[in-house]
DNA sequence: AAACCATGCAACCGCCGTATT
DNA sequence: GAATACGGCGGTTGCATGGTT
């Protein structure tokens, strides 16, 4: 025979936990610790509890040194760079943030991260995981060197890759231009995303040969002239429906010509010509191939990869 | 003001490897 | 060695809250 049952199940309390049962748990284990056994450790305390349920709302929620929200950008980039490593072993994440718990964790990336790193295509977009130093020597993925193409890099020598997602950590280029995700499409389809500084809105650009800038991602879809200056040039006048739940492919080509100055725009009154009702609009949403299509068909002076 | 919807998060569930009988 | 509980973990759920229509 194996062990005794550890509680009568029928007989515990179940939900959210009480001021009284945190205080008689705190209480308990402050004076006599989990002893090891937390089984046993209920009734010892006076609860009505599973032994797990203490477990757990003393690890997550009652220990002393637990710190809760308030995420910071260096803890966003261990657990991104820690999730695409590992994926979701939260326990090992969570090992690597100090006061933090796997469950706050878990709930973090479930509600926050994960919606910035993910798109309704099911492909993974750059996201703002900012170097810790701008040392680039470190990473094999990383390119290897840049040239200085307006707002963009252009990436000068080739590089490929195994996997078809990895990280690339630390590139930062004169304009101040940081250079994330690397994905690819075929040895000669290289892309390198690069989103905009200064947005809060998750935008990411992809300039093409033709001087077309190809905008999409984002919540919001807009760029604020702070944004100009770190290569936008356009503000997507149509809206996402709903946030973090739809992506937009954007052909600027129209009033992009050049695109390096948002003034371009207002000279051509493009903002006030361009509407739904008079069949003109700058902004056109491209699917998925059709954008694959659009890269795959120019020659791109920024290397992207989906 | 009410209904609806989206979000955040605490807590539970079930699985798995290990320990115990 | 078999049977079963324990401890730990990740996935999921359900409730509370706040925002929007």
């Amino acid at each position: 025979m194996g062990r005794t049952p550890c509680c009568d199940k029928a007989n515990v309390k179940k939900g959210p936990w009480s001021p009284d049962e945190d205080a008689k748990l705190k209480n308990y284990i402050d004076k006599h610790g989990t002893g090891g056994n937390w089984i046993s450790l209920p009734q010892k305390a006076g609860l009505k509890r599973c032994g797990k349920s203490c477990r757990l709302r003393w690890l997550n929620y009652l220990r002393p040194d637990i710190k809760h929200g308030d995420f910071s950008e260096e803890e966003d980039r261990i657990i991104c760079n820690l999730y695409t490593t590992i994926g979701s072993r939260w326990s090992v994440i969570a090992a690597q943030l100090p006061r933090r718990t796997d469950n706050d964790i878990k709930n973090y990336w479930n509600t926050k991260l994960k919606k910035k790193l993910t798109s309704p295509h099911g492909i993974m977009v750059p996201q703002f995981i900012q170097p810790s130093s701008t040392n680039s020597s470190s990473s094999s993925s990383s390119p290897s060197s840049y040239s200085n193409n307006g707002p963009f890099s252009t990436l000068l020598e080739p590089i490929s890759f195994s996997s078809n997602l990895l990280l690339n950590p630390t590139t930062t280029n004169n304009n101040n231009t940081t250079l994330l995700f690397h994905h690819q499409l075929s040895q000669d389809q290289n892309f390198m995303m690069s989103p905009m500084m200064g947005a809060e809105n998750n935008n990411y650009h992809v300039k093409l040969a033709d001087h077309r800038l190809l905008v999409f991602g984002g919540d919001q879809g807009s760029c604020s002239s702070s944004d100009v200056e770190n290569g936008g040039g356009v503000e997507e006048k149509r809206r996402s429906s709903s946030s973090s739940s739809s992506m937009s492919f954007v052909d600027c080509s129209r009033v992009v010509n050049g695109w390096n100055n948002d003034r371009q725009l207002e000279d051509q009154g493009i903002w006030e010509n361009s509407n739904m009702e008079n069949n003109y609009s700058p902004f056109m949403d491209y699917g998925l191939e059709e954008i694959k299509q659009l890269i795959s068909s120019n020659t791109c002076t920024t290397n992207v990869l989906f």
